[in-house]
DNA sequence: CATACTAGTTTCCTAAAGGAAAGCGGTTTC
DNA sequence: GAAACCGCTTTCCTTTAGGAAACTAGTATG
């Protein structure tokens, strides 16, 4: 009873509904300079300025879209005070710490398979 | 007692050591063909050929570079047999199964996200 | 009115990823 | 010897990420 020529073998619909969500996640860390502002806005809230700072070798440009790409994913808040001049507050949302379990997983798999590379490496030059 | 001026601030080495095992993991998920190619490859081992069908879109040149991509990443292994023509099949190794958390975490973490983003877009045009 | 400060934006450029199309080496069949 | 099949590689091109440097708007102070 063969219905589909097919059969057995995954529709495209199915493949891609099992991988949009994971590239959906890898989106929204890729880049450069993603991970470091999380991490450095975690660490304390930071103006503009003290971010290009602290964050060693970003630019201006960069940064302004790297922090208007985080804020789209409510991963920060960007607060304005009407000082003068005016003080702008990137500061990291609680929502960001949904991420600490997926950044958990990829923290002890990626040091585990670092490790697994370069013992692979040293015994391909000594067999 | 302030020893340091950055007291309290982490050092660059620190924030290094953070985020490069995260970045590494990323590396290797990293390109657009990436996840489809440990999936298809998953559900069967293929040949060259078979892939570019079964990976729609995908070009001769971008696959031979992905495939050798995830063979040094131990994620899949070459299997040449001298028949005429030859056959080369890709095989997915248990090794990529070590990948089972990190997706697993990726695709839950995806899925959520892409509700609350979809959620956020609505109440801000209807607020 | 000039200067200063913050928080960006604009313009121009380079490097890398990826795609389209054609070609290639080895081996059989006709 | 031509054609066909496989598993690629090569060449050329476009798109995108990111960097360097200069510039801008708004609002003070002197």
């Amino acid at each position: 009873m063969k219905l589909n020529a097919n059969e057995g073998v995954p529709s495209k619909q199915e493949c891609v509904s099992k991988v949009r969500p994971i590239t959906d996640a890898l989106y929204v860390l890729n880049g450069k300079w993603k991970l470091p502002l999380i991490f450095t806005l975690r660490e304390n809230a930071q103006r503009f300025n003290e971010i290009l700072k602290s964050v060693e070798g970003i630019t201006p440009k960069v940064l302004a879209k790297e922090l208007r790409d985080l804020e789209n994913n409510e991963f920060i808040v960007r607060k304005v005070f009407p000082t003068t001049p005016v003080t702008v507050i990137y500061e990291s949302t609680s929502y960001s710490d949904s991420l600490n379990g997926v950044l958990g997983e990829l923290y002890n798999w990626g040091e585990q398979h670092r490790e697994k590379i370069r013992h692979s490496m040293r015994d391909r030059k000594r067999p």
